[in-house]
DNA sequence: ACATTGGCTTAACGCCGTTATTTGGGTCCG
DNA sequence: CGGACCCAAATAACGGCGTTAAGCCAATGT
């Protein structure tokens, strides 16, 4: 429409698809519905996307920037190694829960639904771990942290962060537990076990 | 066909769509897929089944099942309630890793894509995390877990496990990650969180 | 011998992603 | 000016999906 025509139908594209994944989910996002939407035809996507995996690809690559510039807010925002992860941590779960439209792309839709996207994009969103691992390799220098492997305690992190985002937003978590709670909980947990013995055993002080 | 006519089509149905979980996963699981494989007509399934939800409904109360069963067997077989809640941890994982059959529907597909199943059935489901709570219960009373609010220590120790099993099984880990090792860890992240400062000071001895 | 049941089939509806074909207006060149 | 060409966009169509409606036919009951 107005927008199609000052930037280009693919922006257009892009935008009405993004906002049918918060409304009707990926489960009934279609070319056809998003077709309708700009007021062109199905085929007429094609002509900017390869494909509707193509299309959701540059909406995955959208999100991985998205979630970059979060996470690096929260690590500047904060001081000392162990407040920068945390920081992380809380910015992960709040970019999960709040941009769910990135997210379901990005981490939950399940490979069988969609090709892998290339090889390329990859070290991009893996740029979304490695900053995490910094302030664990920070804080391990700074003698906060246990001396671990990076990697894999990030990877752990994430598991835990990711365990919590789709648990909550696929509502399978019990009424009784109060989301905030169990995300507060999750991101202490996260910290704290990364902390030496000496550290913990202030932790009650935090 | 022959176990068709033993048990009945329903017992038929379910094997033959239990199968296709694993060998085609849920994106192409179809009614007429499940049909051919068992020489009927798609139709002929809605006899036995009011909808694929209602088919895919069934097929989740089985691995309910056998979930609870599992984690039921490591559960005794572990004596002090750190290893009883180590074990089940280790359980969860290896379910998840092993019958992502069952995995996938009961706790990745999101509920966008299948009507919730009835409120009955979420009381049995519970049980898979009562059972965990009670080993964090018994270790809370016998003095080596911190006095921490059971049922949400499982859930975030049910988020860690979930996550693990996700990410693992969506190929989203980096292959420079051990899957064995992240799991070993995880599942040690999940019990030490848990742990009292005086029985914490002992970890790396275990 | 006829009516009724019930397990099963085929036909069909409205979706889906995608491809092939056609339309139609604009632009460039002789 | 006229015709060749281009290209964005549309329509038609294919094979797949879940699901519903209608029909078939053998077994059963009376």
């Amino acid at each position: 429409m107005s927008e199609a025509e000052e930037k280009g139908l693919r922006r257009a594209i892009l935008d009405t698809a993004r906002q049918l994944l918060t409304t009707v989910g990926y489960a009934h996002l279609s070319m056809r519905n998003i077709a309708k939407e700009i007021g062109y035809s199905a085929t007429s996507i094609y002509l900017h996307f390869e494909s509707k995996d193509d299309l959701v690809h540059a909406l995955i690559d959208e999100g991985v920037d998205v979630l970059f510039r979060e996470l690096s807010q929260s690590d500047v925002a904060a001081s000392s190694p162990e407040q920068r992860l945390e920081a992380m941590c809380r910015a992960y779960v709040r970019f999960g829960l709040e941009r769910s439209e990135y997210y379901g792309i990005m981490y939950v839709l399940h490979p069988e639904y969609i090709k892998r996207y290339p090889v390329d994009k990859y070290r991009k969103a893996r740029r979304n771990l490695e900053i995490m691992a910094q302030a664990v390799q920070d804080g391990i220098e700074a003698g906060v942290f246990r001396k671990v492997e990076p990697m894999l305690a990030v990877n752990l992190a994430w598991a835990q962060l990711h365990g919590i985002v789709t648990l909550l937003s696929s509502e399978r978590v019990d009424k009784r537990i109060d989301p905030d709670v169990l995300v507060d909980a999750g991101c202490r947990h996260v910290v704290s076990g990364l902390f030496t013995p000496e550290r913990l055993a202030g932790r009650h002080a935090s």
